[in-house]
DNA sequence: TCTGATCATTGAAACGCTTCAATAACGAAT
DNA sequence: ATTCGTTATTGAAGCGTTTCAATGATCAGA
């Protein structure tokens, strides 16, 4: 079996305390017997049980992540950032996915709920934020990843998705489009909704340019070729000239559906436009016009809100970063 | 604070031993006592704390995952297989990546040693296998994850590798292709030098036909634009007029590194093969040719393993998927 | 009415760590 | 020689579970 901290002792010939001081504070120990223990912990084949720390402690060095989508680069960029930050800081990213469905997200909170996490990243399904408050109530810092806190109860890490929304819009009208697509759902996840907002303004400020909405039931590649193949489908009076996707995961899906079929040309005959810039954005079919978010500098600055947080100095705070706009081929901009 | 279990006996009327029963056989437990346990701890707002839980157990309800890099499409895949596998069998996996550095992986290894993890999964940078050796021994269950175990001694589920070098060099015979190009490293990686060895058994079958081997520092998009402007900047007669990367990222660096500079077309000048066949190959610029791999099904199998390892039933098992071409554009293909 | 057998519940003993008040050891200062 | 301060070490308490032998309650059968 496993050795424990008092087997090292005995072997030590030291007491248990000596063993833990020399793995928790060593300059409080003398350099002979700190030798001496570190000997027979290598002699031992001696671990540390994070368990039982924890249990003493009450607190695990983990902070918990829940991300819509595991599998969807942004996030996958968000988590890098966050896990590069937490280890600066000693501790460690647990990463979950919701896959955008309430239920998987409230059984992630329950279990980092139990393993009593540090804190919480989370992008949320739900608009309802009850379960959050409640965790916060109980002392855990919880902060809103990618997506803000209206009332600013609580800290958040965002873009502004309502411009994001915008500058897509602007660009396509800009380019002389006129019927214009919004690809994106479901609408309950709020990011969705607000870049849908934020194209509408735009749209609603020029006669003559109208928006349709397509629905997927996930932003997924698959889901993007399946509203891809309806829009080949359409009578070309009504089909869109321009689309704008919620990500460019809809986005590659949407352009491989275009493409295959041969039949309507990107940008000439539909330009596109995504959202996320994601790395293989630039070396899509046609290179896709994209709405770029700072992925790994939003989970980075996610964890250290977090420790602001957990220091318990300041309330809560909001960060609100600018989505630029990186124009290419798919909307008949250069690179 | 949190309530414990002994709040929830007390309010409930009942002893510890009860409480702890309703939440793990409640059948043993009469109906009105379960409801009543059951009241209290929704009126207490408790949650389990699983520090103390797994203390007691032993061992925790968590398999780590260890893969070279997690912002990888294919890993993600292969971790996603995992998960669900582990879900239906009560396991949660935690995920880390070694970014192909062995020292990161030790910190892992570390970290999920300390956790007392009930398995390991890994997809290991090193070719030395000792501290997972002493992992088993310690009575870890692990199972080596898209990489052969030489030896047998180790559970593993893996991709014939050289057969996968092999399918891809063959094919860019088949076309025509005479100087063949490999992009792939570090060779320290098994798979990257199984590739390889597969991709060099065919070449030297043909006469006329020869394999230069251009080494990356890392398997990234980045690192394959780097390879790709290397390879447009070299002299007609020299230059490869195919080009065989030992994944998909590195593939759409160099697509991106051909097209953008705009002096190289692809498949004409030069045909290229990509490997695992994430799903953004088929929505590349010009659509990628890759070698595929069961992707969660390599995740799913290997969670499959550990529990048989975990059982002790069996020795160490080796599941070898075999790879398949899916041919596109990159190579003449069709699709 | 009594005897077992069955079922539900109890309560205390770990699990392996950290923490902290108490003790020991040892010079320096008186 | 005595006292004081400093530094190093000790050992026991306690974190919140699970587990298991022991106890109590209930009931069928004789």
């Amino acid at each position: 079996m496993a050795s424990s901290i008092r087997d090292v002792a005995r072997e030590a010939g030291v007491s248990v305390g000596t063993v833990s001081n020399v793995l928790n504070r060593p300059e409080k120990v003398s350099p002979a017997t700190v030798e001496r223990v570190l000997a027979a912990i290598e002699r031992l084949g001696f671990v540390r049980n994070d368990a039982a720390r924890q249990l003493r402690v009450g607190r695990s060095r983990s902070i918990g992540m829940v991300v819509l989508d595991t599998r969807n680069p942004f996030f996958t960029d968000v988590a890098h950032g966050a896990q590069a930050q937490a280890l600066s800081d000693g501790y460690t990213v647990l990463l979950g996915g919701s896959d955008e469905d309430s239920s998987r997200e409230v059984a992630l909170l329950d279990l980092f709920e139990e393993q009593r996490v540090a804190g919480l990243l989370i992008s949320p399904v739900h608009t309802d934020l009850s379960r959050l408050w409640r965790l916060r109530e109980a002392g855990t810092p919880v902060v809103l990843v990618d997506r803000g806190s209206s009332d600013h109860s609580f800290s958040s890490v965002s873009v502004d998705d309502v411009e994001g929304g915008r500058i897509a819009a602007q660009h396509l009208v800009d380019i002389g489009r006129s019927r214009i697509g919004f690809i994106g759902g479901p609408l309950a996840i709020e990011q969705v909704a607000q870049r849908l907002e934020g194209a509408q303004a735009v749209v609603s400020k020029y006669r003559g340019v109208a928006l349709t909405v397509f629905q997927p039931q996930a932003l997924t590649v698959l889901e993007g070729r399946r509203i891809g193949e309806e829009i080949v489908a359409m009578p070309a009076a009504t089909r869109p000239d321009a689309l704008f996707a919620a990500n460019d995961l809809l986005a590659l899906g949407v352009i491989q559906a275009l493409v295959m079929t041969g039949s309507l040309r990107v940008p000439e005959d539909i330009a596109l436009v995504g959202y996320d810039d994601i790395d293989f954005a630039g070396a899509a079919v046609v290179p896709l016009s994209s709405v770029r978010q700072p992925a790994t500098e939003i989970g980075a600055t996610a964890v250290k809100l977090l420790m602001h947080e957990a220091d318990g100095d300041r309330g809560p705070e909001q960060v609100v970063f600018q989505p630029t706009l990186v124009s290419r081929a798919s909307t008949l901009g250069y690179e």
